[in-house]
DNA sequence: AATACATTTCGACAATCATCGAATGGTTCC
DNA sequence: GGAACCATTCGATGATTGTCGAAATGTATT
């Protein structure tokens, strides 16, 4: 097995750690399924927003960790901030889990 | 997209959010490339822990932090102890991120 | 049973984190 | 230019975490 870099993934990883986070990172993935392109998608953060019970600030920071982490590319639109997931990070994630898999 | 068990993929990711932590789960599983059945097999713990610069208060109590993620499995053999990844915790996460990755 | 070795438990401490309220900065619309 | 709205920055604070040294526990060996 080859090594992987293991700051960049435990980056990765933590990013991913905290449950609030996790499931913002989810519920961004899934507004995904509509289409980004149009400008009345509703892939902006304030929609995904109002099912959490966290505060703007907390939002906003969690943002950023995981846009820090690479692991969602964000881009403002207008008013809104609209966000989605970077591919690239979740094939290098599965890339090391397939390693760990097979030994 | 069906909604994933955040809270119990939050603890996973935060059990290998920690870099030293991520480097011996990712130990674990290179050294169990060699038979994990055999008695001589060099996936006892000490082995891994020699490459570490940590005490080894803090691995075990790293190491405790990945079997209660369910990611490794432990056993005592004798003076030593074992450890192996737990497959089926890797699948369930590998299983999330293909469901992120596909929308 | 005494020694040696592997691991765990037990505080302790500094560092990091998640979250908040308040204040600030942009953007849209009247 | 205000009003309304979305998002960010800025401290602050309580909670969690990573790590250690010292002591304890367990296991093999002589």
């Amino acid at each position: 097995m080859m090594k992987p870099n293991t700051k960049r993934l435990a980056k990765v990883m933590k990013a991913l750690a905290n449950e609030n986070r996790l499931a913002l990172y989810l519920g961004i993935a899934q507004n995904e399924e509509s289409d980004f392109e149009t400008p009345e998608c509703n892939c902006n953060i304030r929609d995904i927003v109002k099912a959490f019970t966290l505060t703007a600030p907390t939002i906003s920071h969690h943002l950023k960790e995981l846009a820090n982490a690479d692991l969602i590319i964000t881009e403002k639109r207008g008013k809104f901030l609209v966000a989605r997931v970077n591919r690239d990070t979740l094939a290098e994630v599965e890339q090391v889990l397939a390693l760990v898999r097979s030994g």
